[in-house]
Formats: C-alpha cells, sequence, structure tokens
DNA sequence: CGAGGGTTTGACTTGAGTCAATTCTGGTGG
DNA sequence: CCACCAGAATTGACTCAAGTCAAACCCTCG
C-alpha cells in the first residue's frame, strides 16, 4: 500500500479503501496547482466563469451576503475538501467564496473529473459520498443556528469542524490549530462577534475548551461531547465503509 | 406535446424540455404507489431498510431531533419533491420525515432510477439539478435563520414556499393554501410558536401577507418581494434551461 | 355538546446584540 | 532591537428581540 499523498486522497480512503491505481489517478488530478492569497474572493456569486477546486492546503469558507451588508458564512473548507462543485451545476456561482488564510488547490476540469470516475467508478461513489456528507453537514450546522443557544453551538461547532480535520490528519482528541477569527465565528454562527468572545471564555472557564492564540485546545473533550449533546456517530468512522 | 401528468414531471419540465418519451419513462417510475397517513413517520433517524420516494400529493417534513425534546423542520417536501434521495446513500437515515398531511407518494427503487438514466441521461441531469436547487434552498434557510430577524425570515420563508409550489402549478403570486400549523412554522424557523403568531399578525398589519385557516394571501407581493429583499432570481425560471 | 388541536394575547424574563473603551499581539520599518 | 500600528480579543453597561408562562378563545369533528 502506497503513502496517501494528498488530504483529499486521506479523506476519500476514509470511506473507500483505495488501490494504487485509484490513488494513482487522484494524484493525477493534482496536476494543475494554484495558490491563492488570503482575503480576496476565488469565486464570488454572481461569477460565470466555473471551475472547481479540490483544496490543499489552507482554509477557506464559502458565505452568502446579505443586503444589508452582514454575511451568514454557510461552511467552512479545510485540505481535502472540494469546492465550488455545485456551482459548475449552476450557470452561476450561488455563494462566494473567500480564502481565510493563503490557500493552495488543484483546479479539476469538469472533464478531468468525468475521466477520472470512468476509469475507477469506486471514486465516482466516494465522491458522491463525500458530497453527501458535506450536505449533511450543513443540515447540522441548520440545527445549531435553529435550536441551540450560543454555548452548545459554538461547542458543537468546534467539535465537529475538529472530527472534520481528524480525517485529514489535522486534529486529535487534544484539539487541532484553527486560523479563524472570532469575527469569522461570529458569521458562521449567527452571532455577533462580542458574544462569541464570551461564549468562548465561558467555555474555557467551565473547563472545557481553550480557543487562543490559533489553537483549540480540548480541556475536557468528554465533558465539552456531553454538554453539547454532540452525536459521535455521524462523522466518526472507524475504517472504510466499502472494501 | 402531451400533457404534464405528474407534479414531478411539471418541476424537471421546468428546468429540461421533456419529449414524449421522457414523459413515459417518467411516469414509469409511478407505478409503486403508496399512502400514508399524515403524522406517523415515513423515515426515522436511524432507520436502515431504504428506499426513495417521490411525492404525489400532500406536504411532508424533514426534521432533526434533538435530545431537549425540541426539533429542526430542515425542509418541507411538496408535490414533485424527492424524498429520501440521501438516505439511499448511507446506510441509515440520518433526519426523520414526516408526512404533514395524508400523503401519496411513489416508491422509487435505486435500481429502476438508473435504468430510467441510462435510457434517458437528460433525466439524470435534470434530477441532479433538481437536488442541488434543494440543497441551495437548505443553504438559503440557514442565511434565513442565521442573520434574518423573525418577522424578514418568515416573509422571506413564505415567499420561497410560494416560489416552489408555483413550479409545480400550486401558486400564483396571489397566494397558495398551506397546510403548515404555527407550530411546523416555529420548528421550521427556529423561533417560538407564540412568537411566530405575532410576526404572523405584524406581517398582517403592514398589508404584505395573510396567513390565516390554512391559505397564504399575498395583499402586496412586491412589497413583501422588497421587505424581506428576496431574490427573484433564484428560483424563477422563465422556462426550460436546456432545451 | 364536549374535547382537543390550533390560534391569540398579555405580562414578564432573558439571551444575545450594540456601543464604546481598553488591552493584547504580531508584524513592520527605522 | 525597539517604537508603532492595525487587527484581533476583551470587558462593561445598557437595550431589545424573542422566549416563557399562562390564560382565553375558536374552530372542527366525532
Amino acid at each position: 500500500m502506497t503513502a496517501l499523498h494528498t488530504p483529499f486522497a486521506l479523506k476519500l480512503g476514509a470511506f473507500v479503501a483505495l488501490s494504487d491505481m485509484e490513488l494513482n489517478l487522484l494524484n493525477q488530478l493534482h496536476n494543475r496547482r494554484r495558490t491563492f492569497p488570503a482575503r480576496r474572493d476565488m469565486i464570488y456569486e454572481g461569477q460565470v466563469e466555473r471551475s472547481a477546486y479540490i483544496l490543499a492546503s489552507g482554509w477557506v469558507c464559502s458565505y452568502k451576503l446579505l443586503p444589508g451588508g452582514t454575511r451568514q458564512i454557510v461552511d467552512f473548507q479545510i485540505p481535502g475538501d472540494f469546492l465550488g462543485l455545485r456551482s459548475v451545476l449552476f450557470r452561476t456561482a450561488d455563494h462566494n467564496i473567500e480564502p481565510i488564510t493563503r490557500v493552495k488547490a488543484s483546479e479539476v476540469h469538469v472533464q478531468d473529473l468525468l475521466e477520472t470516475f470512468n476509469s475507477a467508478p469506486r471514486l465516482a461513489a466516494a465522491v458522491l459520498w463525500a458530497a453527501s456528507r458535506d450536505e449533511a453537514m450543513v443540515v447540522e450546522h441548520l440545527v445549531d443556528i435553529g435550536r441551540r443557544d450560543a454555548k452548545q453551538r459554538m461547542a458543537h461547532f468546534l467539535l465537529e469542524l475538529g472530527a472534520r480535520l481528524k480525517l485529514v490528519g489535522l486534529a486529535s482528541n487534544d484539539g487541532y490549530s484553527c486560523p479563524l477569527t472570532q469575527y469569522l465565528l461570529a458569521d458562521a454562527l449567527g452571532l455577533s462577534a462580542v458574544h462569541v468572545n464570551r461564549v468562548l471564555r465561558e467555555l474555557r472557564e467551565d473547563g472545557f475548551v481553550t480557543f487562543q492564540l490559533g489553537r483549540v485546545i480540548f480541556d475536557d473533550f468528554d465533558g465539552l461531547v456531553a454538554f453539547c449533546e454532540f452525536d459521535r456517530n455521524y462523522l466518526d468512522h472507524d475504517g472504510p465503509l466499502m472494501k
């Protein structure tokens, strides 16, 4: 078994046991490497020229802008995630995508993707699976915002992010490094930045999590899971589901 | 051109101009008709036996239950919508689906669906398109809850629902009939039932919409659209996008 | 005619937002 | 190496949107 090179392969590998041939195919998708500076939108609402990307390193967020000037961050993308898969289907992008850090990503043409799927149908299943999982994530985010109070919401969010990062080897149950500012958290969780700060302090004082200096540290992982009633099942995978 | 028989065909017809052959194929999907009584879950979280349905008549909602006993309704499904497409992919359903009214639906086996796609690839594109649109809807719902106050949220929601119903011929700019109770609205919009009532009263007193006795009546459609900054584009289709 | 959802309304409470000032941090250039 | 700056993080005081509790009311259906 060869090494799993990219976060993308790592992630798909959590769903499907990948053969060397499949790993090679995945690597070939990464030939069109591009770099994006932080803060400047990669894809913006209404943009016509469509392309999809696979995130190799760095973090981005996808958000919708409201007329009032506020915005709602729909999701964060981390290494291994697909970007703009949906904007390829629609004629124009329906939301903006902004790099939070400097980002490296591989541009993927629909053509190449389809060809890859042709050669290795199991990869299609894996990608579809990953996409469904992302959608499930948005749903969970919706529940978060709709029915949890700020403190549980934050706790749940930090755990979920941790679970995703663990899939690509960027987190453990101890914690992970996280470039998100409190403003970004606020826009994602539907809170004000001030309140985000207060909530983070409370969680810290409760001895659950510490989020400071770009690192999330789980001081009491199990306690935190219990506090926000985090469902361990839906993100935990013990290994490939398809052999 | 034959009549468009089912809401499902009507909806897909908004995306792709359907040939007689394709219409026939769609109709054949509807041979396994089933009826469900109101209030009893059709699909529940954790259920293993998977099947997908196409809604022929009636309304259902998909929701997630929280440990505290509250719930968040993620989306409502109306005639022509797919049910449980995702639960076919995952081993178990990740949310519950409950009929709001008595419901008629056609059971669809993955097998049949794939065969249909094989015979008419354009239908695959249309279904994928519809699925993407549904996902975009969830995103919009997320924005609604995260960043709009209760009044705009309600206004936006009622307009969106109207737009969807219009696609299958069940609404006009005057209004539509709607079996949702204020409790259901509350669970969908992340509000309390009491506040839903207050907000509906305000919208009525402002002369925007009247929601009473199971009917939504747009007293001032344009005013309402302006009030909640509804984006007409993303749901309005003048006709098939693929000829 | 009674029962049970569903709808309305009022009085009170509270979680989260706003405004505004202060401190911390990391980066930059002299 | 240090002074300075901008962007982040903190904190306190005050406000307000939305929740909670509780009591009517009102259809509709058996």
